[in-house]
DNA sequence: CGGGAGGTTGACAATCGTCAATCAGAGTGG
DNA sequence: CCACTCTGATTGACGATTGTCAACCTCCCG
């Protein structure tokens, strides 16, 4: 179930150039957030790192670890979960290119949960001093990482309010439109059709469901012609705003800018 | 349902000195993250503010409000809800005395959710650039607002993982140590007996249950042997082990320091 | 071709919700 | 001091959404 914190290290940037930089994701991500000026841009590019490519399933964190760096994932897509006494998982958040998994680690200096590859790819390892120094030195990089983790707080207050008050059809919805503008905005797919990273148990450890009732809301979703499936991961959607009102979605919690095609369509 | 945003303005604050600054309530829990020097703190206790008396059951903050001020609460308790399509209510959140309850909107621009008094009590509202402009002028006090953003971010994540994968009886517990964690830190009450400030309907609210079923938890709880009550809101906690132990609570998500009371007994 | 992970389905069980009645306590006005 | 009222707490009967168990299927990969 748990499988080894197996890591190979692949590559140490300290180039003095931003060209190529392995950090590019992450520059890209917080410049969502806020205006960067050339020198902001450079140390962001410039921040010493260590990449690590990580397979399937391997962990990046784990509940308890002491936090010496912060990580960015560039690639592939990674969950961060809770297990609780029963056995059971809590996935409380998903992370794709660009973001950052533990920023909250940089400052409360260990992991209150663990942080776990849903599928082959990359992470860079920051120091968490440099990520301390660049958010005080350049403010407005401060702002812009203020930001992510205020929007993540965001998104998990919409969390709460999923799992806790719509039923298993609204809530299934709900992070199906989720999925879709943020994947849209971290330029992984049309939003109107993607590939779903998560496998049905995955969906369900994600919404406080079982993987049977995932699946039987999913094909009722689909009968109902809410979405469109032509393979068991792929999402189709027709009619956004069919979705969105299935889903009770209203996209005001991602804090996007307005270029949103919830309103687009 | 939802009273006026009425709210009677009562002070003024700008005194260029730190002694009887209304905001000493703030001070004291941002000094919980950080070592603040002299001119730290005697920046946080002049910061420009409005304070305002609210009475139980106003809203400080409404949903889609714009934010022009951030919003810490001096005395009395509040709630962060999110109402979803069905008419039901999630809190998100619960805070007592010296918590910003919208820090986030200083920098997000506009509320996602609504803010509500449990209680009659004060706020003091500081300008949005004041807070910002503190933040990044004196870096600990900037540490000390981060990470009280990442604490937050980290309840919210408990809370996804309590709603979403415990039951009834274990959610409520969880939810009765968290309180009687975070009344002790704010010097609001004894750990092993509190006046819980929310009635059976808001638990509900809090926890994803309806009141009805928070009623028959509590009683069996009561019966087990897992709390005490000698009035409807009054927690006695005659054996915290077993509290902790029936919640699956584990203290680590609050990152408190180590006089952690779940400790001792 | 065998094995495994993930998806699908049905039968049945149970936690939790709904509805509705009653009760207890606090505050109010006569 | 006592009806009156309102909010919140309590309890019972019943219903339903969701979970559990278990089987089988499908696809991918070595």
């Amino acid at each position: 179930m748990l499988p080894p914190k197996c890591q190979r290290e692949t590559v140490v940037n300290k180039s003095g150039y931003n060209q190529g930089s392995a950090l590019e994701p992450l520059l890209h991500k917080l410049s969502y957030w806020r205006k960067f000026d050339e020198a902001d841009r450079r140390a962001i590019l410039n921040l010493p790192h260590v990449v690590k490519s990580l397979e399937h399933n391997h962990y990046i964190v784990r509940e308890f670890d002491r936090a010496e760096s912060a990580c960015v994932l560039l690639s592939g897509f990674a969950i961060r979960h809770k297990i609780v006494a029963s056995g059971h998982r809590q996935i409380v958040a998903i992370h794709m290119k660009g973001e950052f998994v533990d920023l909250q680690n940089s400052m409360l200096g260990f992991a209150d949960h663990s942080v776990q590859m849903l599928t082959p790819g990359k992470v860079a390892m920051i120091p968490r001093q440099e990520i301390e120094r660049i958010a005080f030195e350049l403010p407005q990089v401060g702002r812009a990482m203020w930001t992510d983790s205020l929007v993540d707080g965001s998104i998990f207050r919409e969390w709460v309010a999923n799992i806790g008050r719509r039923d298993a059809r609204t809530r299934i919805a709900h992070l199906l439109c989720e999925f879709s503008l943020r994947l849209k905005v971290a330029g992984l797919g049309e939003h109107s059709n993607y590939e779903m990273p998560l496998t049905q148990e995955q969906l369900a450890d994600a919404t406080g469901l079982t993987s049977v009732h995932v699946n039987r809301t999913l094909k009722q979703l689909q009968r109902d012609g809410v979405i469109d499936r032509s393979s068991p991961r792929s999402i189709v959607i027709g009619d956004w705003k069919k979705l969105a009102d299935t889903g009770d979605f209203n996209s005001a919690y991602l804090h996007l800018h307005d270029e949103d095609p919830a309103l687009a369509d």
